[in-house]
DNA sequence: TTCCGACAGTGGGGTCGCAAT
DNA sequence: ATTGCGACCCCACTATCGGAA
């Protein structure tokens, strides 16, 4: 298939705003790129329809592209020619590889037509913003290949691949497709789940009896044992399995044949309580040992039974068999808000981010944000002063979208701690770009600054440690509540207040 | 007709290793 | 020794569509 009518489907697939729109574009593609009868080129081009590219990474990313050659002016790359010189990208190492890459996206560019570069600028940026992912991507899927959405969408929870499920789907049909289940060391989406402000709503969602396990601040990692092989993966199915060798051994020392876990990895101190999260987001980057102790929540499956299905009390009950209490993460059985609230308490003074409060009769809903799992942390609010604005992007295009915010600084002036521009809606950025553009002391394409008067008040998880901004701290998923137009900046929080929380 | 679940978009903070400067 | 880049970790929130109720 031409690499050209890709582009085209995609530009397409933008240009029309309602979802069964997309889905029958992207199910067009797909029929044409199953009738090559190539499933290297059908997986690339499936990929690439959903933003995609084949391969987890090429070391090539939105920086490299700032320098482009002209655009070809016919077309002439094949879907497959682009994911082979992709590919070759990815390859490519050691000393020199800098620039043997930049020749490498040199040739391919000249290659492209205008239309090509733009869909390789998204695929490779990884901001195609089609309006489409992997989630139309299934429906379209299974309208081309004549099979039920369930079905697709089954498989791709359980492989956690999209292209394999695609290639299998149209080359081998429902039959085919129904052989892709659960598989002790091929990752399957790990559950999510919901929030809630407090314990008692989380357990209005969840019902009782239910479980409140305490949230880790970790990395979320599942575990897959098959006799002596384990195998890890991340949240987004990276094989984490070189990275974390003592995960590794733990999981091999289990007294079982095949296993697969679901649990938070975290660094600990000398007595066990949890390190923030930056460290343990280091110690996990670096390929050593002993740095990290696992805690496990979770049992997907035990010595050739899935249990994904399973209620979470025989999940539970099986995993507190096989696991030593030191492996587990802690969790109390409640059957009322108090308790809960008692057990969140405890999870807080414990040095935990919070709670996840669990239905106790719930399945493991795989790739779900489910309403089985909802999780409860504390929420720190400050008023700051707005610094400065960025322009928007996208559908804020013409808007002061990202807010520069400062906390007040007693011996003058203010101390910048980060950025939001969450918690906007459309009539709150239409009024912050006339309201901001009215303070504008300096403006250019990209940003405004203003004198620092309007306060905003902000929530935020936490305070970490910062080398980017000037007071060494920074908010931790920082957003907008609202404007306080009745506060004036000598009222705003002091950058004191904000190290009183606590730098860890 | 209204409600609600799923999806996509809009970006935030950080860490590391590696290659180039 | 320092810097820029790519790839990964953690993530909140709003708008929209389209099927469910």
């Amino acid at each position: 298939m031409r690499f050209a009518e890709l582009a085209a489907t995609s530009a397409a697939v933008t240009a029309v705003s309602g979802r069964k729109a997309k889905i029958e574009l992207l199910a067009g593609a797909l029929r044409t790129l199953a009738a090559g009868g190539d499933p290297v080129e059908l997986a690339a081009g499936a990929a690439y329809l959903s933003g995609e590219l084949r391969q987890r990474q090429i070391g090539v990313g939105y920086a490299a592209l700032r320098e482009l050659p002209a655009p070809a002016s016919t077309a002439t790359l094949s879907v497959r020619a682009v994911d082979r010189a992709l590919a070759a990208m990815g390859d490519i190492s050691g000393q020199g590889s800098q620039t043997r890459r930049r020749d490498a996206v040199a040739a391919l560019y000249g290659a492209a037509t205008a239309d090509e570069q733009r869909l390789l600028t998204g695929l490779i940026g990884g901001e195609l913003r089609q309006g489409a992912q992997a989630g139309l991507l299934a429906d379209a899927v299974a309208r081309a290949a004549d099979v039920p959405v369930a079905s697709v969408r089954r498989a791709l929870l359980l492989t956690g691949d999209l292209k394999a499920v695609a290639v299998t789907a149209l080359t081998g049909g429902e039959a085919a497709l129904g052989e892709l289940r659960l598989a002790v060391g091929r990752g399957l989406a790990p559950m999510l789940a919901q929030s809630a402000p407090d314990p008692a709503q989380a357990l209005v969602a969840t019902g009782v009896p239910a479980a409140v396990d305490a949230k880790l601040d970790g990395v979320r990692v599942q575990a897959h044992r098959d006799g002596d092989d384990v195998v890890l993966f991340s949240r987004s199915l990276d094989d984490l399995t070189g990275r974390m060798p003592e995960i590794v051994a733990a999981v091999r020392a289990l007294p079982v044949r095949s296993a697969v876990l679901d649990g938070e990895v975290i660094a600990v101190d000398d007595t066990g309580r949890p390190r923030p999260f930056q460290e343990t987001s280091g110690r996990a980057a670096q390929r050593a040992s002993g740095l990290l102790t696992p805690y496990f929540f979770d049992l997907l499956h035990l010595d050739g039974t899935d249990l994904i299905d399973e209620p979470g009390t025989v999940r539970w009950a099986a995993l507190d068999e096989l696991l030593p209490d030191a492996m587990r993460v802690d969790r109390v059985l409640v059957d009322g808000p108090e308790v809960a609230q008692e057990a969140f308490a405890a999870a807080l003074a414990a040095g935990h981010e919070g709670v996840v409060v669990k239905a106790a009769g719930a399945p493991y809903e795989v790739g779900r944000r489910g309403a089985g799992w909802v999780k409860v942390k504390p929420r720190h609010t400050l008023d700051l002063v707005i610094l400065g604005a960025e322009w928007g992007h996208g559908r804020r295009r013409g808007w002061l979208s990202n807010l520069h915010l400062g906390a007040r600084d007693p011996d003058g002036g203010f101390v910048m701690l980060g950025k939001t521009f969450k918690g906007l809606t459309d009539s709150m950025l239409a009024w912050q770009t006339e309201r901001l553009l009215g303070l504008a002391v300096s403006r250019d394409d990209f940003m405004v600054t203003v004198r620092p008067e309007l306060v905003v008040e902000i929530a935020f998880d936490g305070v970490q440690r910062s080398t980017r901004y000037p007071g060494g701290v920074a908010l931790r998923f920082a957003r907008v509540l609202g404007y306080r137009e009745d506060k004036s900046a000598a009222e705003a929080d002091t950058i004191d207040a904000v190290r009183a929380l606590g730098t860890p």
